[in-house]
DNA sequence: TCTATTTTTTAGACATATCTAAAAAATATT
DNA sequence: AATATTTTTTAGATATGTCTAAAAAATAGA
């Protein structure tokens, strides 16, 4: 497999997580950031590969081995980011950019040895799931700051936005994942939220409920 | 950079570093595993870039900003070499395969933390010197086997061939970098050696101590 | 339903990096 | 020095992955 094609891969998997029905080829050319008439001419190929169902003007899907393949490239890349994060002090913001070269490197020995080294990590630094070596994710049952009532309760556990200038915004305010957090209030006028998180209190803008993840505590 | 422009860079000086005369086309081509005719087309397009001299049917040769780049690539190469063994328990036959394609990661922080993680190594697992971020190379004054008297005693720094079968070969016959070593016999009809390795004795051929680096004891 | 708009596909072109086959230059041989 | 051999280059082809522009199909709107 080429890297163009496990681009392909990937970013149709990563729109198949939002959407549930075939992707279109406007849709996923804008992912990777071409033409949709090179989402044509590359769908074809992958198709011819095994690795995609398409038919003319029907759009796109993943087919088992598609869907395999596009679990191992999100593995690799969920555990290079922790690597980079736990064993080289990158910042959470700093290592997209990385991993999505490092993603692409072919050995098996070496992915199995970096999930070990890191004691076979569950979540990325940004609270995604990492796939196992079978395909399985680990349980979350996560939900966005934004959905829950006054009063709850609950850990931070991921980002949904994983924008550098998010996540700096978060570094900013003493925001981390892990960190425990109850909303106080809830303003209706323009949905922001003020919350106590570890000893500060803060308020925050509705763009930013819906963008960070909670696990309610039990 | 292209991944196959970086090929060339690194084929080059490694070619350069045996022969100190201007690269043939028909050598490079062998290097590189391509058509001399594919070497040409390469060759005016690192010229171009200011990578390499190039002059038709004159030779190949590197740059200033050339060799820099090559040292760039050899560097990271043998810092991912080091990274594999030490930290991912790969054997040192195993290491080649891998860093050939990590060597292409681009991110200057990447490999300055890798260098941090495995405190500033100065030669790679093959015993082959890592230049430095500023190109610069440790001193080494190593001598291959086959080229000491009878009585000499050193240490194991370095081999010259660095094949699987070689390696595994060393690995059979406990044979190890940084092992102390004396030559007890020349054997003049086939050049084969008597040595004294740690408590061992052992009979190696002349073709093993051609391609067995020694730095001798002082 | 019919037309307008949007989406998708096709056709043909381009850049990269490779190849084969033939021509040109350099080197070796007699 | 003339010829033979080897090396190098050129010319033209191929494969990958991309693009633009135009045609075809699907969808939305009146």
């Amino acid at each position: 497999m080429t890297r163009s094609e496990e681009d392909y891969i990937k970013a149709i998997y990563h729109l198949a997580q939002v959407s549930h029905k075939t992707i279109a080829t406007k849709d996923l050319a804008i992912q990777i950031n071409t033409k949709p008439s090179s989402v044509t001419d590359m769908s074809k190929k992958l198709a011819t590969k095994g690795l995609i169902k398409y038919k003319k003007y029907q759009g796109i899907s993943l087919t088992d081995l598609g869907l395999k393949t596009a679990l191992s490239i999100v593995r690799k890349h969920r555990l290079w980011e922790v690597f980079l994060v736990k064993k080289l002090d990158f910042t959470w913001d700093e290592v997209h950019e990385v991993a999505e070269q490092l993603e692409h490197i072919k050995s098996e020995k070496l992915i199995d040895k970096i999930d070990e080294l890191l004691d076979f990590p569950k979540y990325d630094p940004h609270g995604d799931p990492i796939p196992s070596k079978k395909g399985d994710f680990p349980e979350h049952d996560k939900q966005l700051l934004s959905e829950l009532k006054t009063g709850s309760k609950g850990i931070c556990v991921g980002v949904k936005d994983t924008s550098s200038n998010f996540l700096k915004f978060l570094d900013k305010n003493n925001i981390a994942l892990g960190d425990e957090l109850t909303i106080l209030e809830k303003e209706a006028f323009d949905d922001s939220l003020k919350i106590r998180i570890g000893k500060n209190e803060l308020q925050i803008s509705n763009q930013i409920a819906m963008n960070l993840y909670v696990k309610l505590e039990v």
